[in-house]
DNA sequence: CATTTTTTTGAATTTTTATTCTTGACTTAG
DNA sequence: CTAAGTCAAGAATAAAAATTCAAAAAAATG
């Protein structure tokens, strides 16, 4: 994988897991985890990615990954590898009844985890529809909704393990 | 109405009906329209009103209102209006029991109603979820979901009725 | 390999956008 | 009516982001 491709994908990580305002912000941000880079080449990624600079509601701005509010078709990450990613950083629970599985995410991501679940047109899933933070899966069997709830589980973060 | 909230408006509908790369071009679509202002001002507006400036894909901006539908030539409204317009134009039938409500849209804009729904903050609704054609409001009371159904009902298209 | 072509990058610069600071218009309370 | 308070607006300025340009790196070609 190329430099340019680790560097578009890890700013991809970074403005989803914490508010940055600057490019510059970002620069700092990657420089932590080892990528060094300036604010043009940032730019050019920015525009590349289509990430966009969004009021955050309280006086100030964030960069947000584009299709949470916007239309672009432009997709970053793909497939298996975005799911993984998405299931990973946002989806803080996972629970379900009979049929319906339900997924819990941080706020403002159901839709974007809930898109790449689509993607993957799992055929054990008839439907979803997901809010702000959370995701209904009809499955097609309560069988199935266990398989699923079992593979989603073991993909999510651990950080609340004891 | 205010010149402020007239000049945002407008604001709202030219970015929707071409694209507006820059404030400064946008000034001068607003001078085009008969509405003076300068660049200060314009980016306090777009702020508050959520507008972003995203990649368009060709190399070049513009700036998008979140959630809005283009390529018509209909206005773009706010508020009360916003959501009137949008009952009677994408909300094709509204049903509920007990304390939920489910208010069906033709495919894709239950997003976008929500959203106005939500920006109501009426007293009588708990929560909100959408999907892509369905919305789901928690209301506090079966009285509040009563009331709430009746007020949609009547405002709802009624094109298909015999 | 050598050479041409393309791509990526950063420094410098320009362009664009956000903010600060003032002013004037309106509102409200006394 | 007047004073204090709020709000909208623009001019000037600061801050941030986009672009240009040259050079280095990588990839393709003979």
């Amino acid at each position: 994988m190329s430099a340019k491709q680790e560097r578009q994908q890890k700013i991809l990580e970074l403005i989803s897991n914490q508010p940055i305002a600057r490019q510059e912000e970002l620069s700092t941000a990657l420089m932590d985890v080892g990528i060094s880079t300036t604010q043009s080449t940032l730019s050019k990624d920015i525009k590349e990615l289509g990430v966009v600079k969004v009021p955050d509601g309280e006086g100030g701005f964030r960069y947000q990954v584009p299709g949470a509010f916007i239309g672009t078709d432009r997709l970053v990450l793909q497939g298996e590898n975005l799911l993984r990613r998405e299931l990973q950083d946002f989806v803080v629970g996972v629970d379900g009844v009979d049929l319906m599985l339900v997924v819990k995410t941080i706020t403002g991501h159901a839709q974007g985890v809930c898109e790449s679940i689509d993607q993957m047109s799992w055929p054990e899933v008839v439907g979803t529809l997901a809010g702000e933070n959370t995701i209904f899966i009809l499955c097609r069997s309560p069988e199935a909704r266990m398989n699923l709830e079992r593979d989603i589980q073991g993909q999510i973060g651990n950080t609340g393990r004891t």
